[in-house]
RNA sequence: GGUGAGGUUCCCGAGUGGCCAAAGGGAUCAGACUGUAAAUCUGACGCGCGAGCUUCGGUGGUUCGAAUCCACCCCUCACCA
């Protein structure tokens, strides 16, 4: 990072999309340490991908020796956010909020550095200060600093507000009052002066900005992160089951690693920039090496490294990793029988295989049923074009109907494993019990 | 409230009585080629190994037969008020 200011480095990196006054900000930023926050909704209960350029933004300030602050919120959840969503979303309970809101807070913990120093990181959420306001204090102490028309203009809710038959009911129109509030209360609470976010967030963010001048007199800023696209125009973050997750529950470290390891080419160094925190000069040398390099470049495993040690740790990196050399190298005579009895541990799929029954129950149910395949028609589609291997070995359509065969105790590897491969990147450990 | 146009399989979008599980495109999955990449080509793509079963906003009806016709209802869009 040496020399550069953190704003350059951000800018090399292309992670900013818009900032209030950019000179202000820069000279803010050099001249003091900085507190800035960043909100987390509690709209699920783990982060996702989506959530990880904010988390690590907030990080790369407090390397820059700024205090972040990061807000899970309690309150806000409760409401919805209306920007740029299409279409009104339905409440969850108060009950479901906090659980989400714990899960959040948990994870946030991982990747900043907390503590309860004066210029420590704060986790704070927005529920404490906002769940005792009565509904009067409200309108009369905040509602009143707010015109109707400023808030209508707003790009973000224009489209709901300007399409019959969308709409926006008032309870998600009032979010923006509340996220204001929170920037204007952590400003007064902890000096916080610059509000993080993505570029949706834009509205949200000049809605606080003038809560808190206005409020309490002070001229703090905003920086909004662009949107993660993929060059050929498809949705960042999504694998065939769905979104990526921080939690390792619901995304295992190595379910993780995989996906960073088949980033295309046209993404991966611009990846790697808002990823990790490699430097730009690194990562740019890195992508020059890779042009003139023969045959596979290095930069999806330096991607998919990095980001997996930082999400999972370097437990989860060295295990996604040794996962990956077992299945992909071809061969499995490399592993022992405690490989095999940690692949499962380590995230790769697996089940107990039951004997009983497994004569009246075709392969494409079997493995429809375990998820190695969205239907019994898929798993169909792989038999008829010898894309099913089970233990090394090529099964067809013809063996469809003969799971006992292919499944024969006598096969299986030490005893009780098979290791079903469907396609080049699909595998599922069945353990035989 | 009035008038006009619509609601089709994950998305866009054809289809206006049987040949429709429903054209075409996108997304997705698999194969070939590669580098677990891209591009390209091939196949699959409602569910089911199969016989077969269940779909075209909802509910009833006409018909041997309906996504297609009729009635009512729900919703959306456009314009008017």
């Amino acid at each position: 990072m040496s020399e550069m200011t953190l704003l350059q480095d951000l800018k090399a990196r292309g992670l900013i999309a818009q900032t209030t006054s950019e000179e202000e900000l820069d000279q803010h930023l050099n001249e003091n340490s900085v507190t800035l926050y960043c909100g987390f909704d509690p709209t699920a209960d783990s982060l996702h991908l989506g959530h990880l350029v904010p988390l690590l933004m907030l990080k790369r300030f407090q390397d820059y020796g700024h205090r972040p602050i990061a807000l899970v919120g309690g309150a806000t959840g409760m409401i919805g956010d209306p920007s740029f969503k299409d279409q009104e979303r339905s409440l969850n309970t108060s009950d479901v909020v906090e659980q989400w809101s714990n899960c959040l807070k948990s994870q946030i913990s991982r990747f900043i550095h907390f503590d309860d120093t004066e210029g420590g990181a704060i986790l704070a959420n927005n529920y404490d200060w906002t769940a005792s306001i009565d509904v009067l204090s409200f309108l009369r102490d905040i509602g009143k600093h707010f015109t109707v028309n400023k808030m209508i203009a707003k790009e973000s809710v224009r489209q709901r507000i300007e399409r019959e038959g969308s709409g926006i009911s008032f309870t998600e129109f009032t979010y923006q009052i509340l996220q204001s509030y929170d920037y204007q209360y952590l400003n007064k609470a902890y000096g916080c002066s610059l509000q993080i976010g993505g570029s949706d967030q834009w509205g949200n963010i000049t809605g606080g900005i003038d809560l808190t001048r206005r409020v309490n007199g002070t001229h703090v800023h905003g920086l909004t992160l662009p949107l993660i696209t993929k060059a050929d125009g498809t949705k960042f973050g999504k694998t065939e089951g769905g979104a990526v997750w921080l939690d390792a529950n619901k995304t295992s470290p190595y379910a993780f690693y995989q996906f960073w390891l088949q980033t295309p080419d046209a993404d991966v160094y611009r990846f790697l920039k808002f990823f990790t925190f490699m430097s730009v000069a690194d990562i740019d040398a890195l992508e020059q090496q890779d042009a003139v390099r023969e045959g596979k470049p290095v930069g999806q495993s330096v991607l998919a490294r990095e980001v997996t040690t930082l999400v999972h740790g370097e437990d989860g990196y060295v295990a996604a990793q040794r996962i990956t050399e077992a299945l992909f190298s071809g061969d499995l005579s490399s592993l022992d029988e405690g490989d095999y009895a940690q692949l499962s541990l380590d995230g790769l799929p697996s089940s107990v295989l039951s004997p009983e029954g497994l004569a009246d129950t075709p392969l494409t149910t079997l493995f429809a049923d375990v998820g190695l395949a969205a239907s019994g028609k898929q798993v169909k589609d792989a038999l008829q074009r010898k894309a099913v291997i089970v233990n090394g070995e090529e099964f067809g359509m013809d063996d469809n109907l003969n799971a006992p065969g292919v499944f024969n105790v006598e096969r299986a590897l030490f005893g009780k494993y098979f290791l079903v491969k469907l396609g080049k990147k699909k595998h599922h450990l069945f353990v035989y019990g």
